[in-house]
RNA sequence: GGCCCGUUCGUCUAUCGGUUAGGACAUCAGGUUUUCAUCCUGGAAAGAGGGGUUCGAUUCCCCUACGGGCUACCA
């Protein structure tokens, strides 16, 4: 059975590059009746951030991309948290160390920051590995004696993975092939940190190995790491899962990874769900006004298609679909554009009942006071003119709420001489019992005064919504009733009676 | 700088050696419409450059250029 998981790290918001690499893990997984499991990567205290898991957790949530095992929910391979595990990773470095394939550094920073200025100046990169080691304070250079004397000591140590072998390393990657790296320029990671806290590299190779992961997807960043994480596996005679290592988002400029302040800077959402920094929230897609769907249906083809592209796909198709094949290398660039139309198609193809209950409370309130098949009717009218979710109210809002004011630009384009004696003859054959008021009879009423057809139109549009733009407006008027009709041509002409034109 | 990955219209991408290099977003023009939006039709728009391999390269190989990632007791 396929497991896979997501393993983020608690270090600030869950960013849509992060739900990407989950939507695919979470595919992948669902695609071969598999699991999908969560595991939260805290080793590094210092970097943790509040609310960090819980916001990536109800972002998650929110996509409805959910976990078989994880945090809260648990099962078998517990806890989800690394840094609940803290004994496992113990017993397991205990292991490499007996065999002689990892050891103990007891380096001061400043000896290493040292090293590495000194490298720098050179113009290279200080390695701490097989060419260097030699030249440190460790247990391969101290004695067995000097060694635990420190150990017994208290004196800080590190634990660092042990590589000897003077060879080309060939790491499988699924996307990419066999991409190779040489031992000799690889680092002697470490493992576990002086404060006893095993590092990314140690801990993330342990828990997918008793995680019992059989496929890792993950971003390229980790692609550099990737042959010390081989080198675990084959250190401890695992059998390591399949990897793919998924091309980044770019930001929109194609310079850097997506990151927060572009977002911020431009305007555009990165996070999945809203993020409360200094006590300001910043505005997610959710608070954008998409929906989980469009969202997961956006980032779905950043880095990956399908043979319809302009398809509006849902989670349960795009599990169906979903193929490595179809992965892309290279880094695709960030569009809100395009995120924005397919949030508005999704929103177009969504039905009415679904669509009214991503309202607020106070709006399902308002319209109780309306028969749902009018309510439904005017969403049918505006249904092509929304885009994000706030958009079916203030649609809609637009057609039940009478104008509180009239859009002054508009009102000066369409207002002369001859406006109030229009609006009060419309305001009379409204008032007439006898008109059956449509379009044709409209037309055949300016025919007869020689009025312009679009005068009309124009003035009622104006009288009614407040503006010039908007839905087909007999269809309003046939909703709204002529009474209210009426009511709003009196109300424009008293406006602009008081008006100097 | 070193190591690794990548490079098709402005953007996301299709093409698994032979295509008028296709689609979508964006853009432009036209049509529909009382307006705007929707919708429909159409246009402009791409294989980074140079070498090979081949009867034939966007596709395979090499070099260069450009972009990205990594280069922490961060993940």
């Amino acid at each position: 059975m396929e497991r896979l998981r997501f393993a983020p790290s608690p270090t600030g918001p869950l960013h849509i590059g992060g739900l990407r690499t989950a939507l695919f893990n979470y595919l992948y997984a669902k695609q071969n009746n598999g699991k999908f499991i969560l595991r939260i990567e805290d080793t590094d205290k210092k970097r943790k951030v509040n609310g960090s898991e819980k916001h990536i957790i109800d972002s998650l949530k929110w996509a409805e991309i959910n976990f078989d095992e994880g945090p809260l929910i648990n099962g078998p391979f517990g806890p989800y948290r690394q840094s609940e595990r803290a004994s496992i990773y113990s017993k397991y470095v205990k292991i490499l160390l007996v065999q002689n394939k990892a050891y103990y550094a007891f380096d001061l920073n400043e000896d290493l920051e040292d090293a590495r200025k000194k490298k720098e100046k050179e113009g290279s990169r200080f390695v701490y590995g097989m060419n260097s080691r030699k030249n440190f304070k460790n247990s391969l250079t101290l004695s067995l004696e000097k060694t635990t004397e420190l150990i017994k000591k208290n004196v800080p140590y590190v634990i660092r993975l042990k590589i000897n072998q003077k060879s080309d390393i060939l790491c499988k990657d699924i996307l990419r092939g066999e991409v190779k790296f040489n031992y000799e320029e690889l680092e002697d990671k470490i493992l576990i940190k002086s404060d006893g806290s095993p590092t990314y590299h140690f801990a993330n190779v342990v828990d997918d190995y008793l995680m019992k992961i059989t496929t890792v997807i993950r971003g390229e960043e980790w692609l550099s790491s990737f042959p010390i994480h081989l080198t675990l596996y084959k250190y401890f005679n695992w059998v390591p899962p399949k990897f793919i290592h998924l091309p980044l988002i770019l930001n929109p400029s194609g310079k850097g990874k997506l990151s927060k302040r572009d977002g911020i800077r431009n305007g555009y959402p990165v996070y999945p769900i809203g993020w409360i920094e200094n006590e300001i929230l910043i505005p997610g897609f959710k608070e954008k006004g998409f929906t989980g769907d469009s969202l997961l249906n956006y980032i779905a083809q950043l880095g990956w298609s399908f043979f319809e592209s302009n398809e509006m796909c849902k989670l349960t198709k795009l599990i169906k679909i979903f193929n490595v094949e179809n992965l892309q290398k290279g880094g695709a660039r960030f569009d809100y554009i395009k995120a924005l139309w397919i949030n508005s198609k999704h929103i177009q193809n969504t039905e009415n009942k679904t669509l009214l209950n991503h309202t607020s409370d106070e709006f399902k309130m308002k319209i109780k006071k309306y028969d749902q098949k009018t309510i439904y009717s005017i969403l049918e009218l505006v249904k092509n003119r929304i885009e994000v979710i706030p958009d079916i109210e203030k649609k809609i809002n637009l057609i039940i709420d009478s104008p509180i004011g009239f859009n002054e630009r508009d009102l000066k384009k369409v207002i002369n001489k001859n406006s109030v004696p229009l609006l009060k003859s419309l305001s009379t054959i409204f008032s007439d019992e006898k008109n059956m008021i449509s379009k044709d009879f409209l037309i055949t009423y300016c025919n007869e005064n020689k009025i312009k057809f679009g005068d009309i139109m124009q003035l009622l549009r104006i009288s009614i919504i407040g503006e010039l733009s908007g839905p087909d407006i007999i269809e309003v008027i046939k909703i709204i009733g002529l009474k209210r009709t009426i009511e709003r041509i009196d109300f424009l002409n008293n406006t602009i009676s008081n008006f100097k034109i």
